[in-house]
Order: structure tokens, then sequence, then C-alpha cells
DNA sequence: GCATGATCATGC
DNA sequence: GCATGATCATGC
């Protein structure tokens, strides 16, 4: 059969590719070829790849348009409430060769190889439709920008290491900065052999995290450019510091020094009660514009917390999460569930410490929490899921001393679980979400807006005395 | 003094 | 109006 297109020249591949825009792919392929009987997340890259570019999906560990060096990759795009698109997920590359890729470095890798040059078709994604009718919106070539190749070299670099180190088996997203190792098969039985322990490993590909997909969209649309400040003014710094580097030294002039002085340090005025003053303090230090959002940690999903020690080192406060909707949980398998995604990602603690009444800059640290302690975790969501589905959360109402209820409930508990909890997060008792079992004791169809909460003595035993 | 239940404050 | 980061209040 012959092409409309010539697979051997980039240029003609795209300028065909370009012919999707504004399209649904029951609008462009022969309808009577496709079959119905392919469903699941990889139907719309190969009704793609078989009815629009003519060629049959393969897994080679080279481009699908080798001659031309072009990877081509579809991805779906959320819009949200102010009409905006962004991806709806991380964007998933090749497997990773565990036993191979211990041999290569990241100029000769299977990575760089097939990724070098990716064509990107972006669709809208709509639950309820058939994915044929999905609306193709952004279609482009996407090579990296020099600082942003750098970074992923560094990521590379470090899963590689892990591997080397026989570690596969403890790798987790929030590892790296741009290119993540996501799991990748059908279940969590899905396992690879790892060259240095006899440990099977989960399988899993690179992924551009999806702040990094954000990234790329904004980039090809032109736009939002102008809202971020850069950490990493230039390629040859990229080239010196890692951006853990770069964000360590930029606050190590401060260490021991309170908030006012460090706020008459860098000139600047600042309003302390504000609830957004810790984020602008760390903007500030950072060097950039309050007004704008730190391009690298956008890119990376880097999580910011703020911590207040007491003296003891133990954070006055345990660190909230966003509240879980209770209809959605009982639903959600642990692979899929926001808590999960949020363990997976890559923290900047910055940690103050009460001294003399004030509050004392310590230091900062990048973590992500250790493989095995995300599998503990996952036992503080099994029970909340539990005690939601079996309509059993409330345990006991009491009256205080001042005639108000109050409500013990059975979500895990301080004692339940070292890492996590779970506790009410809410505007007050009446600020609920609805239930999907009605809760046996109070025969409740709602109730108050919970969240998972990381303890306090883990924050600091694990992550700031570590 | 900590664990747990509950709530506040700001910005979008 | 709500999401989010942060904090308070009570009882053991």
């Amino acid at each position: 059969m012959k092409l409309p297109y010539n697979p051997n020249n980039k240029n003609s591949i795209i300028e065909f590719a370009k012919g999707l825009k504004g399209k649904s792919l029951r609008q462009v392929c022969d309808a009577e070829l496709i079959k119905n009987d392919k469903k699941g997340k990889g139907y719309f890259g190969q009704i793609l790849e078989e009815f629009y570019f003519g060629y049959k999906p393969n897994s080679v560990s080279e481009p699908d348009f080798p001659i031309a060096k072009l990877e081509l990759k579809s991805s779906p795009l959320k819009k949200l409430k102010n009409d905006e698109y962004r991806s709806k997920e991380r964007l998933v590359l090749n497997i990773i060769n565990y036993v191979n890729v211990v041999n290569q470095n990241f100029e000769n890798s299977d990575f760089l190889k097939k990724n070098a040059s990716i064509l990107l078709v972006f669709y809208l994604h709509q639950t309820d439709s058939d994915a044929l009718d999905y609306l193709i919106k952004i279609v482009d070539e996407w090579i990296f920008p020099s600082t942003d190749l750098e970074i992923i070299k560094q990521d590379w670099e470090l899963i590689t290491k892990k591997i080397a180190e026989g570690k596969a088996h403890e790798l987790s997203e929030g590892d790296t900065f741009y290119l993540g190792a996501c799991t990748k098969g059908a279940n969590a039985l899905s396992v690879r052999e790892q060259p240095f322990s006899k440990i099977p490993a989960k399988q899993r590909a690179y992924s551009f995290k999806q702040g990094y997909v954000n990234h790329i969209i904004a980039s090809i649309a032109n736009e939002g450019t102008e809202v971020y400040g850069k950490l990493i003014p230039s390629i040859e710094v990229a080239k010196k510091q890692t951006i853990e580097e770069i964000v360590i030294s930029k606050f190590k002039p401060f260490y021991g020094k309170t908030e006012d002085e460090i706020i008459k340090l860098l000139r600047i005025e600042m309003n302390e009660k504000a609830k957004s003053f810790h984020a602008n303090l760390t903007k500030a230090i950072l060097g950039i514009q309050l007004d704008k959002e730190i391009e690298e940690f956008e890119k990376a999903e880097i999580i910011v917390k703020t911590v207040r020690l007491k003296e003891n080192n133990l954070p006055r406060e345990d660190i909230s999460f966003p509240t879980f909707k209770y209809e959605e949980i009982v639903n959600e398998d642990w692979d899929e569930s926001d808590f999960k995604n949020i363990l997976e990602h890559k923290f900047l603690f910055v940690f103050f410490q009460f001294e003399n009444e004030k509050l004392v800059l310590k230091r900062v640290k990048f973590w992500n929490m250790p493989y095995d302690d995300i599998q503990k975790a996952k036992e503080v969501w099994d029970k909340a899921k539990e005690v939601v589905s079996k309509g059993q959360i409330v345990k006991e109402i009491k009256k205080n001393k001042s005639g108000k209820n109050t409500r013990s409930t059975n979500f895990p508990n301080k004692k339940f679980n070292r890492i996590s909890h779970v506790r009410p997060h809410a505007k007050n008792a009446l600020d609920t979400f609805p239930l999907p079992v009605k809760d046996r004791f109070t025969n409740q169809k709602e109730y108050t807006k919970h969240c998972f909460w990381l303890n306090s003595s883990y924050v600091k035993y694990e992550i700031y005395l570590k």
C-alpha cells in the first residue's frame, strides 16, 4: 500500500500528521477497516498508528519511524474550568530494560535513541465517548530544550544507578525530577528480572511527569511562559549543578537566621501574616519574583512543605493532604489512588524551628518516600477504604463538658501506623462529602470531610533527622 | 504533652 | 463556594 507521506522524511511525516488537527480519528481513518474489538488505554494510539499512519504497532527499541528518527506518541488532554488544556496524565515512554540499561550511557541509551525527537498528538479525552471521536487538539514535534535534556540526563543516570545497585525494586517516581520511572503492566504482578538482585522488580517505563507534559503543551502553544521564573539560568549552570544543589546553595546562607533577619537580608517587603508568607519566602530566597511560579518545580511537580518544629524537633502539627471523596475511594485501586500519587511525588521540606519564641530556618531537604514506606502507608489507605465501604465510620458519640457531641471513628489513627493517619479536614463538622454506604451508627448519608495526614513523628525521625 | 476531633483563613 | 495550607481545643 502506498502511504500518503514519506515515512523516511521527518518533515513529510509531520506535515501529514498536522492533518489530524481539529479532527477525530473517525473523520480521518477509513471507518470500514477499523474493527471495534480493541478497547482500553492503548486503543487511540493503536488506531492512529495502523489506520492513519498505516503501519502495524510494534514494540521494538527503535523509534516508530526509524529512518526519520521520529517517535510517535499520543496522549490525552483534559479541559480546565477556565477552558485551558492540561495533560490528563503522565506521558509513558519505553519500558526500562533493567538488564541492558546498566551497560549503556545516556548518549547511547535506548531511551535517547527512541525519544530524542517525538511527534506528539494530543487529543481531548471525554469520559463517555468512543476513542474514535476524541477531538485532536495539538500536533507537533518535540525536541528537548538543552537545559531540560540536562535534567533528564541526570534523572536517567539516577534511575540507572539504582538498578546498578540492585535496587530496581525500590524505584519510585519521586526519585527524579522530569523523567520518572512509572509502573507499567496489567497489574502489580507485572514484574521482570533485574541484573544485580534476585528480587523481582515491578515492570517500569520511562515517563514524563504530568507537570513536564503540561510544560510541553504550554511551549508548543507558545503561551504561559511569562508566568514562570527560572531557577536554572543557563545550560552552563545545568551542567554543573543539579536542581537540588542549586536550591540548597540558595538556602544555605540563611540557615540559622530568623524570619525577620531573612526578610531584611533579602531586602523585600512581606506580609508575615499572609497565608502565602512561607511560599513567598521560599520564592524570594530562590530569587523568583513573587507573582511567578517556579518553572522547574512545576515541571517536576515538587510539593513544598514548610514545617515548624518544636524545640524537641517534633513538628508542631502533622502534615495534611487534600481531602478524599468517600464515593471515590471505595471504587479506587491503590495504584490509581490520589494518595499513592501524592506519596510518589518529590517534596521540598523547609524546616523552621522555634528558638526563644522566634522561628529560625534550620535547613531544607529534598525528599521522596521510600518504596517500603509507600507500601506501609497503603495499610492506612486500605483501612480507610474498608471503614467507608462497610459503613463503619462512627464508633461512638460522646458529649463533652460544654455539651457538644464529639464522635470517635474507626478511621486509622496514629497508633495504627507509624507513617500516616486519617483525620477530619473540613470547615466544620457540617462540611461533608456524601457516603457511598450509609453509616451504620448514625444512619447518616454524608460525613465530615477527612484527609490523610503525615504523622509528625514520621516527619521528625524519617525526614528531618535522617 | 500528645492524640484526636475540629476548625480557621486566604485566594481563586 | 471550595480547595488548601495551617492551626486550635479538649480530654486522656
